[in-house]
DNA sequence: TGTCAATATGGCAGTATCTGCCACAATGGC
DNA sequence: GCCATTGTGGCAGATACTGCCATATTGACA
């Protein structure tokens, strides 16, 4: 856990050695395996040595890069905290709160903005994939949680501890968290269902509507 | 889960036999026993086996009950469900649908108005232990997460499948939510820290923030 | 370039979680 | 009072996860 906070406050150095691009390719390669697996199968038939295994290490090792299983399916939680990490130093404190939170948030949904990008498709078989499977979706919430209590943290260290009441602070950040997430599952199960779908009107529809 | 499908839209019958009696006076034993032990050590260092003992029944018979020793701390999930199952029938399809969600969702805290009741104080107990056990929130937004869902199937089943917008009910639903949850634990806090702590009001608060 | 500290990996043992299955006991309707 | 239903416990087994140690690889620095 304090692994992560690190991640969210610290800015990511690049390539930092070769040791560190092993690191994440060693990661890539087990998020690759679970999602392959999971996709045949089923998250439940599917064991942690079944992906140890297909990814090249061993059990020990896996549990070294995740916590679990289904948290091995889920990337885009490093590609969130970046986003978040990136626009922290952005945030206005003397701006509206329920703004600058939203702006804060909306970050998370730029990369998927083109359909037809890398990240987009990447987004959407793990949208589909989560979709089918309630295990993942708890991992999600959880991975979620830990999120929003880290930004929460974060963010009244910004704003300063008496500037910003806890309460709206609190709502300010799950508001916003839960309209990325909504216009997210709606752009995805709309693609998923064959129709077009433009996350920039989604989310900005998600986004008056919550206000 | 269909079990608690079920929970949720079933009408509760009181005291259904004595059967049924039985089986909840067992599961708030468990229940009590848990609270005990995880407030005694922690949530790690108390294991199935000694809840199951504390409480009187074998290991096997626990998971009949709880689906993991975290859910066994979670008793409020079922005044919860309970009280969303009661205000489904009094939603009404026509008005405005945050105002109407916002309105079931209002029913959870409900019990809780008056500090001194017993509910407030058990909820008060759980509320100190779910914020020093981060496994107990993580099981909280789980537990919150089914729910959600359920009461998104069910506001959809009676609102009519086309009259409403996906993406407005789910945002509905959600925002709703994190205010009930933003509220009791504003209010949680606050008594904690030994201060006064108006539910009610703090609720207004959060809704017209929210809003 | 060679050496050393730091770090990544793998294996192993051990504990805890959770489930299926079976036998047995308690209950409640008839 | 009989019987179908339901709750309970025990057992075996699979899986998840962790601590510890030995080993290998890397990267910094002399």
């Amino acid at each position: 856990m304090s692994a992560r906070t690190a991640e969210l406050r610290a800015i990511k150095p690049a390539g930092q050695g070769l040791r560190e691009r092993r690191r994440q390719q060693t990661r890539a390669e087990i998020t690759d395996a679970a999602l392959e697996l999971f996709a045949q199968g089923s998250v439940a038939a599917t064991t942690v040595d079944d992906i140890a295994s297909a990814a090249g290490v061993s059990p020990r090792t896996f549990f070294r890069y995740f916590a679990s299983k289904e948290e091995a399916a889920l990337p885009v939680h490093q590609e969130f905290n970046a986003a978040l990490a990136d626009g922290l130093p952005a945030v206005d404190p003397g701006s509206d709160l329920r703004r600058e939170v939203n702006g804060l948030y909306g970050l998370m949904v730029r990369p998927y903005l083109d359909n037809d990008s890398p990240a987009a498709q990447r987004m959407l078989q793990v949208s589909r994939l989560i979709r089918k499977e309630p295990a993942l979706r708890a991992a999600m919430v959880r991975q979620n949680l830990e999120r929003t209590e880290e930004v929460q943290q974060a963010l009244a260290a910004r704003l300063g501890p008496e500037r910003t009441d806890p309460l709206e602070l609190r709502l300010a950040i799950d508001i916003a968290s839960v309209v990325v997430r909504a216009s997210l599952d709606t752009w995805a199960s709309q693609l998923e269902a064959g129709g077009p779908a433009d996350l920039a009107a989604i989310y900005r529809r998600a986004l008056e509507f919550a206000k």
